[in-house]
DNA sequence: GCCTTTCTGTATTTCAGAATCCAAAACTTG
DNA sequence: CAAGTTTTGGATTCTGAAATACAGAAAGGC
């Protein structure tokens, strides 16, 4: 009954997303924001209704995504509880290696945002999001060292909560580190180091 | 032979410092500059040229302070390689719960830095300064895994170059996590059991 | 004690970039 | 195919914050 849109809210999630991972928040302009979805200023502020506004969306639903793609790893029957750990260090080194070859050494939106105070302050609900984001994500990995146990293939360590936030740890840490021009490969090795106690 | 500054210098890029690390560069103010160093706004334009010089004379400050301090442990001949590599752990971990006990859970200036790249693009000194933290930081590490090797602390693992990457990649992840809220007291179990490959 | 230099405080300017406005276009449906 | 509604493009306005200007004050040397 009226006219629709020429333009696909997701792809412009994913290219805003795409902008604020690479440059950040505060240097990333609408101008920028524009060009990089293909849809006029006006556009975007009627779907969306400000920058801020942009940036939570974008961010939750970078967010969703993201997990859903370690969740589809993490719940994979078909392999074991360590072999499925393993295959979420590989996706993730996997992420960093694309990432360096598009130039930017970009890692993550969810940590970029999670070390900018200011972000947090300018709207509760990205705490909320970065907040359920990690929960899900450790109850995940907690889950899947579990299961681990139980089919032998992870050896006994740490309670299943604290290897959890060592591996979400670990996997922060090799984010930061990414952005110090570490390789790949040696981004690989050392996570796989950094969790020996858990995965011997 | 002219009217002498009444403030120190580096206590006003110690003061700016500490406002960058809780709020970032673009979500602190002038006007908070001058409110925390307790300087009017013409002085530290005149002593600092401009806000964005600021910060990078603050960075510059801070990464040798704070680098100093980790020296001091990580040189200390008087304990042993192993020793002072949890020393230096500890010493991080009470980073985190004096910034804890403040109010703002904000780690490290370096990572917050390094994880905004919008920062690193503004000025090219950014990018040396954390570039040359980093190399003299991993430099300490190894030495330090190499006298722990020497002395019998520290047990056979991963190359000492892969070790001190190790330490700086969970020191890194740390600082992300203690963002998230997790107590001091667990980040240390984590700590320690992320180095597990080089500590036992 | 005077003179030079640098500092201080406030008011003002400037500017980048976010947000709004409006007229025209595009589409759907009855 | 006409009506009604939403989208679109571009120009414009608005805003907040960085930076500057300038007058007056304070210190030190001579």
């Amino acid at each position: 009954m009226a006219r629709p849109r020429t333009f696909d809210e997701s792809v412009v999630l994913e290219a805003a997303a795409a902008q604020f991972r690479v440059h950040g928040f505060a240097d990333t302009s609408t101008e920028q924001l524009c060009e990089a979805a293909d849809v006029r200023r006006s556009s975007l502020y009627n779907a969306f209704t400000s920058k801020d506004e942009l940036f939570v969306r974008a961010l939750d639903h970078y967010a969703s995504t993201m997990r859903a793609r370690q969740e589809s790893i993490l719940t994979d029957t078909s392999l074991s509880g360590a072999e499925r750990l393993r295959k979420l260090i590989d996706a993730i080194i996997e992420e960093e290696r694309v990432a360096r070859a598009e130039g930017h050494a970009a890692g993550c939106m969810g940590v970029h945002t999670l070390m900018n105070p200011g972000l947090r302050a300018r709207d509760e609900r990205i705490a909320r999001i970065l907040d359920r984001d990690l929960r899900e994500r450790l109850g995940l990995l907690e889950d899947t060292i579990r299961a681990g146990r139980a089919d032998g293939s992870v050896p006994d360590g740490p309670p299943a909560g604290e290897g959890a936030l060592l591996i979400n740890t670990i996997i922060s840490g090799i984010r930061v580190a990414a952005q110090t021009g570490v390789t790949p490969d040696i981004l690989h090795r050392i996570a796989l180091d950094g969790l020996r106690s858990l995965l011997g």
